[in-house]
DNA sequence: ATATAACTTCAAGTACACTTTAAGTCAACC
DNA sequence: GGTTGACTTAAAGTGTACTTGAAGTTATAT
């Protein structure tokens, strides 16, 4: 007969675990994300896998999702596997949604190292005194 | 001897062709991002140079710039040539920030489309059953 | 034993970037 | 010439995602 030792964190050493402070995980507690277990005292305590369960969701987050978005995915996960098309549809709405973004953001970088090498020209004194940044674009062929 | 008839915007009609609204172009005029022209009565008038301008001070802020940030650049702007490097060096900032962002970010897209992949492939029956998604990607080798 | 650090709840406060409202002036069209 | 829509300012309100404070309890270290 063996024992096996779970690994308990408090909220404190949870929250470095996961790069968070504890009162952004109760915050998240409350809004329906995290459902850590208690000691008879009241107090929180997490395990080895709600780290990579918040892990998981800070990626989420980094796509972009809203803490109500998550809070909706987070309600149908907890339903069962009935709700996987509603998931996986909203999973895929997000993945829409950023890549638009990802394509703009990627133009707004675009344009800011046209900037930057304009400037670095310019300090160089490799650039024709009058020329504007609008006319460097153009001749950058960047239209817009 | 010849006219030159330059194109007067309206805020409206200047808000529609920046993708902004009024309240906005006043909002960022507080924040001394914009100083727009005055007609004798008081109203707004907008350029067609304004509009390549705004569109550029929409560029940076889509790399990450806050609305002080901006306000800095511009402040630094006005006073002349003499404060290129110090608009440099906060450009080059902007643009460090920017890529390890935008490097956490596709982390998160690979997640992203990992799950999305997981749920497709459950829902078409071929992932066993029991194979949690920590398991799924441990299988794909991303670890973390 | 006692200080101090970590935990508890609940409510209020903060930061950012706008957005909306109020009260009024001005301009264009029929 | 009157109604409608666009403009003006200043101040207050909104949404998101936390963060901080207050008041109290519990656990850990000396």
């Amino acid at each position: 007969m063996s024992t096996v030792t779970a690994t308990h964190y408090t909220i404190g050493a949870f929250a470095k675990a996961v790069g968070l402070t504890a009162p952004t995980l109760r915050y998240y507690e409350t809004e329906g994300l995290i459902e850590p277990h208690r000691l008879a005292n009241g107090r929180r305590y997490y395990e080895e896998a709600d780290i990579d369960w918040v892990k998981f969701l800070l990626h989420l987050k980094g796509t972009g999702m809203s803490i109500s978005e998550l809070k909706q995915y987070v309600q149908w996960r907890a339903q069962g596997d009935a709700t996987i098309p509603q998931r996986l549809a909203l999973l895929q709405q997000v993945k829409a949604d950023f890549l638009v973004q990802f394509n703009e953001v990627q133009h707004h970088l675009q344009i800011l190292n046209d900037k930057i090498n304009w400037y670095e020209a310019k300090e160089a004194g490799l650039t024709a005194d009058q020329e504007s940044f609008r006319a460097y674009l153009q001749r950058l062929e960047h239209h817009e």
